[in-house]
DNA sequence: TCAGTCACTTGTAAAAAACAAGCCACTATG
DNA sequence: CATAGTGGCTTGTTTTTTACAAGTGACTGA
């Protein structure tokens, strides 16, 4: 996985793993939603060399996922913020969590709960269609390949 | 992302990306998921090296999230077929899809359209919580740590 | 002045992936 | 029955990526 231009595919998971598909990314933008947010923090509570820190959290900022925030001016000190673009990856971390919850957990049960504030009660979020809210599983979609402007007309 | 254990952290979305974190895992998870069952089709599908394919095949074999199925007897020859666990992973995917198809897919649209069989509209499945069916959206949820067995009675 | 903090950078060693080639048990072809 | 081809790999070797260790610069606070 280094040759490889993921980018370029025809195919948004390809496109997505080449921007969040690296070692330790997944794990930063975890830390970021719990609210660690300043190098330091994230390079303890992950035990992350720093220059892989480094350059994680660089390629994080220029794809647009994060923001980098100066909060003290001298000497300048930077914490990393979620934009949009990095809070939409939501999904995808609570489908790890879920999968991680089910199959991983092992007798003594998921390490954390989530709870949803709005009906208080533990939840493990599941799909549905965006257009009649039905749960959607493996079979209940059918993918339609869109021609690439390059190929054809 | 080699020397770190992973699997044994308290943490369901670190222990899910032990599993299927590595390198290609994901898009051959995917290839099958499509329809793509054997090894020399994932082979030129991906353009992986053949002993990277043969690790990633054996270790989601050996992880239970694919079964190595003989379709012929003599010479033997093996199909890659998902289990339900394998299965499972099919939110994660659909996450992806959505996140890349939003951020990634350029001026020319998704390259590929979801239609929701059942309701026939082109969808963007959308997370809502388990127990009373509203959209979740980071913030909606609060994390409750559990204890680990090891750490207090 | 002197230790300490934050956010890094710069080596170098170790691990993983990519590339290339080869192998074995067949089957199908002439 | 010799030859080419296929499926599913294995075995080197090179290249790329990570990990580890150490150091740096601009400060703060005691």
């Amino acid at each position: 996985m280094a040759k490889v231009d993921l980018s370029s595919m025809p195919c948004s998971i390809a496109r997505s793993l080449d921007v969040i598909g690296e070692g330790w990314t997944i794990l930063v933008l975890r830390d970021v939603f719990r609210g660690i947010r300043r190098f330091d923090e994230l390079q303890r509570d992950l035990g992350i060399a720093t220059n892989v820190l480094t350059a994680r959290l660089k390629r994080l900022v220029d794809e647009g996922l994060l923001e980098r925030r100066r909060y003290e001016q001298r000497p300048p000190r930077y914490e990393y913020h979620l934009t949009a673009k990095g809070r939409d990856l939501f999904p995808v971390l609570i489908a790890l969590v879920n999968w991680g919850d089910k199959y991983l957990a092992g007798s003594s049960g998921p390490p954390r709960v989530m709870i949803h504030e709005a009906c208080g009660k533990p939840t493990s979020p599941i799909l549905v269609c965006s257009e009649c809210g039905e749960a959607v599983g493996p079979g209940a979609l059918r993918l339609l390949t869109r021609e690439e402007p390059s190929k054809s007309a």
